[in-house]
RNA sequence: GGGCGGUUAGCUCAGUUGGUAGAGCGUUCGCUUGACGUGCGAAAGGCCACAGGUUCGAAUCCUGUAUCGCCCACCA
C-alpha cells in the first residue's frame, strides 16, 4: 500500500513545509478574485477588509479579525458565491504622525517643527510604508484568501478623490461647516482630537475652595480662573434666590477688584460643593456651553502650548503646571483661599493617541453638523424616500432600527442607539500634517472647496482631516467611487458584510453608515458581525507593559497558521472578548496532525474508491452516513448565521471524536484482506465519503493543512479552495 | 449618574430555539493496538453565583440579591 502513498503523508504534519506554498497556489489560482468564482448572475458575498492601521504590526487581535473574516469568505466561495475580500491599509493620521514623531525625538531631540512639512511626511511615509510591507506579509502568513489586485489604502490617490468629492458635497449641502467652537486640544501632540478619542483617567488631585466675593467656589483648576467674571448658580437653589440672573456684585479676586455678573443656569448641580461655580468659558465644555445659552464673553487665558496669557498678569508667560502653586500661594496671601481637600478625584482626559492631557480650547475647526437637516437626492433604503429630508443623526439610527442594518450580536444594537443620543457636531479638522489635506482654500474673505483654484493668491487650509473620514468611505472608496458606474461598484455594493472589533463601534461602523448614507442614500453593508477583545489566559487584556501579549506570527512559527486560527476561532462566539493561551494553540496543532494521520489510514485503505457512485450499503454505514448529513447540515445552519465558534468547534469535536475514535475504529476489523468483500466496500466508501466532507467543511478555518490532504488525495483534480459545499449534495444511494 | 455583559470541571471558556452539562490545558491509572505517543483506552472532578417564580421539565425564560468587568456621560 505505501508505495502508492504520497510520501509526504508518511511523516508528522509540518505546517511549515505546507504554508507558504500553499498560499502561493492560491493566489496564483485567481481564486482570490472574483472574476474566478461564482457566476454572473448567481449569489454575490462582499466584504472589505477592516484596514490596519500603518503602525507597526499586526497583533494578536488583528489575526483573530483574520481567522473570522477568512473563514466566512471561504465557505461563501465554496458556497459558489461570486466572492470578494478587498484588503488595505489606514494611514491612521494621528496616530502614525505621533509614532514617527517619537521615534523622531528619541533619536534627534527633535520635533516635526524643526522640519519642512514636505520632510517631516516623507518620513511618515517611508515608516509607513515599511509597516505596510510588514503588515501584508503578516496577513499572507494567517493565510486570508483577500483579493490583492485590488488592494488599497485610505491615503492612497484613489481614496484622495472619493474624499475630497465627499469633502466638497457636505460643504455644498452646508452639512460641514467652519466654527469656533471648543474643542479637545493636545498641547502635546499641537492638534485637536475627537470626543471619541479620548481616554478618562482618574486622578487625585487638590480641590480648591475661593471666596469669589459673597461666595464659595470650588475648584482643582485655579490656573484657569483669572478670566472669570460669571458666577452661575441653579435658578431653583433657594440659598440664592436673593440673587438675580444679571446682576453685578464687585469682588477682589486673583489679581485685583473685579465686577461679576450673576447667571442662572439649570446646568448647575445644586449638591456639588456649595452649588456655586465660575465659569471659564474657552477651556471647559460645560463653560461654554453655559456662555453660549447666555451669550458670555468668552476668553482666552492659556494658549496652545500650555502658557498663561497676559489676562494672568504677573503670571503671564508661565507654563500652567509651574504657575499652579504660585498662584495657589497668592490666593492664600489674599485671603481668598477657604480651604483645600487634598483628596479630591476626578478624571482628566488623556489624548488616546499617544499624546498628552486634553486642554480645551476654543478654536476654529471644521466639522461636520449631525442634526441639520438637508435632502438626500436618492435612496434606496426603506423608509427614507428619494428627496426626503432627514439628518445624518436621523440616517444612522433609521437604518439600524430598521433591520436594514443586523448587527451581531444584537445587544450592540442598544450601545449604537445610545451613541447616535449622544453624539456632537464632529470636529474633523486636525492640526497634524499627515492625512487628508482639506480641500479648502481661503483668499482674502473668500473661500473655495473642492478641487484647486487654479488662479494663485489661493493658500489652502493647513489642516488635515480625521483619519476616520477616510476610513468612513471604504465600502465604497475601495470599489471605485465617485465612480459609480464602476463595475466593481455595481456588483459589490452595498457590502455582504462588516467583521470587526466592538471597539470601534463609534470610530468607524457608525461613520460608514453616516457617509454611505448621505453620499449613496444607501447602507454600506447588511450585516455588522462584532468579535471581541483577545485576552490572555487570565483574562487581561494583553499589553506590552503586561509583557503578556502573543504575536500572532511566533505561534505561526511554532504551532502553523490553521492552530492559530482555530484557537482564535473556537470558543469565541461574536461580541465576547477571548482567552487565549499558548497551550490552547498547541492543542490545534495536534488537531492538525490528527487530520493529517487520519489521511494516512483512509487514503491508505482507500486508494482506487471513487466517491461519485455509492455502492450498496451496509446498515452500519448507511446509519452512520445519515447521521452525517444531519451534521453536515447543522454545521452549514451554524455558518449561515454566523456561530463560527460552534461549527468550528463542532467538526472538531466530530472528526476527532466520531469519525476517528468511533468510525475508523469500527471500520478497521472490515477493512482486512480476508473479510466479507461487498461490507469491506461498503466500510471504503463510507470512510472516504465522510473524510471528504470533513476536509472539505474544516477547509474555512483550518486552510492549509485541509489543501496539503486535498493535494494528495486521488481523485482530487482542482483545489480544495475552489470545491464545492457538501450540503447539496445526495448523501446516500 | 445611565447602559451592557459575565458569574458553568483545578485554570480559561463553550452550551444555537428550555429536555438530567461540554472543549482546551491540567490531574490519576493503563497501553510499543498494523493512521497517529502531537496518540489510544479508562478515571477523578461541576447541587451550572444566590433566592424566588413560570413550566411536566430551566445552566437556558421572568423577578430580585450579591459580586466582577466593560461602555457611555462627566460635576465646577
Amino acid at each position: 500500500m505505501k508505495d502508492v502513498m504520497d510520501e509526504r503523508l508518511l511523516k508528522p504534519y509540518n505546517p511549515k513545509e505546507h504554508e507558504d506554498a500553499l498560499y502561493e497556489t492560491w493566489q496564483k489560482s485567481g481564486f482570490f478574485t472574483p472574476e474566478k468564482t461564482g457566476s454572473e448572475d448567481g449569489p454575490r458575498f462582499s466584504i472589505v477588509l477592516p484596514p490596519p492601521n500603518v503602525t507597526g504590526t499586526l497583533h494578536i487581535g488583528h489575526a483573530a479579525m483574520l481567522a473570522i473574516e477568512d473563514s466566512i469568505v471561504r465557505y461563501k466561495r465554496m458556497r459558489g458565491h461570486k466572492t470578494l475580500w478587498v484588503p488595505g491599509t489606514d494611514h491612521a493620521a494621528i496616530a502614525t504622525q505621533s509614532r514617527v514623531e517619537a521615534d523622531i525625538y528619541k533619536k534627534e531631540k527633535k520635533t516635526r517643527h524643526d522640519f519642512e512639512r514636505e520632510v517631516f511626511l516623507k518620513q511618515v511615509e517611508t515608516f509607513a510604508q515599511e509597516s505596510h510591507d510588514t503588515i501584508v506579509n503578516q496577513i499572507k502568513k494567517m493565510g486570508a484568501s483577500v483579493d490583492w489586485s485590488r488592494e488599497a489604502f485610505t491615503l492612497d490617490e484613489k481614496r484622495g478623490r472619493a474624499v475630497n468629492t465627499a469633502f466638497k458635497k457636505m460643504y455644498d449641502d452646508g452639512l460641514i461647516y467652519r466654527g469656533a467652537r471648543i474643542v479637545n486640544w493636545d498641547p502635546k501632540l499641537q492638534t485637536t482630537v475627537s470626543d471619541d478619542e479620548i481616554e478618562w483617567q482618574e486622578e487625585t488631585a487638590p480641590f480648591y475652595y475661593l471666596t469669589y466675593g459673597p461666595f464659595t467656589i470650588g475648584t482643582s483648576r485655579p490656573e484657569t480662573k483669572f478670566g472669570d467674571k460669571y458666577v452661575v448658580m441653579h435658578p431653583d437653589d433657594a440659598r440664592y434666590a436673593k440673587y438675580k440672573d444679571g446682576q453685578k456684585i464687585e469682588l477682589e479676586w486673583i489679581n485685583g477688584p473685579i465686577t461679576a455678573t450673576i447667571v442662572k443656569d439649570s446646568a448647575i448641580d445644586m449638591t456639588f460643593g456649595t452649588g456655586v461655580m465660575t465659569i471659564t468659558p474657552w477651556h471647559d465644555t460645560t463653560d461654554f456651553e453655559i456662555a453660549e445659552r447666555h451669550d458670555l464673553d468668552k476668553e482666552q487665558i492659556i494658549d496652545e502650548r500650555g502658557i498663561l496669557l497676559p489676562v494672568a498678569g504677573e503670571f503671564a508667560g508661565q507654563h500652567i503646571k509651574k504657575a499652579r502653586p504660585l498662584i495657589v500661594e497668592k490666593l492664600k496671601e489674599k485671603g481668598l483661599l477657604e480651604k483645600v481637600d487634598e483628596k479630591y478625584v476626578h478624571n482628566i482626559a488623556i489624548n488616546s493617541r499617544g499624546g498628552g492631557v486634553i486642554e480645551p480650547q476654543i478654536k476654529k475647526q471644521w466639522f461636520v453638523a449631525v442634526d441639520k437637516e438637508f435632502t438626500l437626492p436618492r435612496s434606496s433604503i426603506e423608509g427614507i424616500s428619494s428627496g426626503a429630508t432627514t439628518t445624518l443623526k436621523r440616517l444612522m439610527r433609521h437604518v439600524v432600527e430598521s433591520k436594514q442594518i443586523q448587527i451581531i450580536p444584537d445587544r450592540f444594537e442598544k450601545i449604537y442607539f445610545n451613541w447616535i443620543n449622544n453624539l456632537h457636531d464632529w470636529c474633523v479638522s486636525r492640526q497634524i500634517w499627515y492625512g487628508h489635506r482639506i480641500p479648502v482654500w481661503y483668499k482674502d474673505s473668500q473661500i473655495h472647496a473642492g478641487e484647486t483654484p487654479k488662479e494663485s493668491g489661493w493658500t489652502q487650509d493647513p489642516d488635515t482631516l480625521d483619519t476616520w473620514f477616510s476610513s468612513g468611505l471604504w465600502t465604497f472608496s475601495t470599489l471605485g467611487w465617485p465612480d459609480t458606474e464602476n463595475a466593481d461598484f455595481k456588483m459589490f455594493h452595498p457590502t455582504s458584510l462588516l467583521e470587526t472589533g466592538y471597539d470601534i463601534i463609534f470610530f468607524w461602523v457608525a461613520r460608514m453608515i453616516l457617509m454611505s448614507g448621505y453620499l449613496l442614500g444607501d447602507v454600506p453593508f447588511k450585516t455588522v458581525y462584532l468579535h471581541g477583545l483577545v485576552r490572555d489566559a487570565k483574562g487581561r487584556k494583553m499589553s506590552k507593559s503586561l509583557g503578556n501579549t502573543i504575536n500572532p506570527l511566533d505561534m505561526i512559527e511554532k504551532y502553523g497558521a490553521d492552530a492559530t486560527r482555530l484557537s482564535l476561532l473556537i470558543g469565541a462566539p461574536a461580541g465576547n472578548d477571548i482567552s487565549l493561551s499558548e497551550d490552547k494553540i498547541r492543542g490545534y496543532k495536534h488537531f492538525a496532525n490528527k487530520i493529517w494521520n487520519a489521511a494516512r489510514f483512509v487514503l491508505s485503505n482507500t486508494n482506487s474508491m471513487s466517491i461519485n457512485a455509492a455502492p450498496a450499503l451496509s446498515e452500519i454505514d448507511a446509519r452512520t452516513l445519515s447521521e452525517f448529513e444531519t451534521f453536515t447540515k447543522e454545521i452549514t445552519a451554524d455558518i449561515e448565521a454566523y456561530r463560527l465558534h460552534l461549527a468550528s468547534e463542532k467538526l472538531y469535536h466530530y472528526f476527532w471524536h466520531t469519525f476517528a475514535d468511533v468510525i475508523i475504529e469500527q471500520t478497521k476489523p472490515r477493512l482486512k484482506d480476508d473479510a466479507n468483500g461487498q461490507d469491506k466496500i461498503s466500510a471504503q466508501y463510507t470512510l472516504l465519503y465522510i473524510f471528504t466532507d470533513c476536509i472539505i467543511m474544516l477547509h474555512p478555518f483550518a486552510p492549509f493543512v485541509t489543501e496539503a490532504v486535498w493535494s494528495v488525495m486521488p481523485g482530487t483534480k482542482n483545489l480544495l479552495i475552489a470545491a464545492p459545499w457538501p450540503d447539496t449534495k445526495p448523501i446516500t444511494s
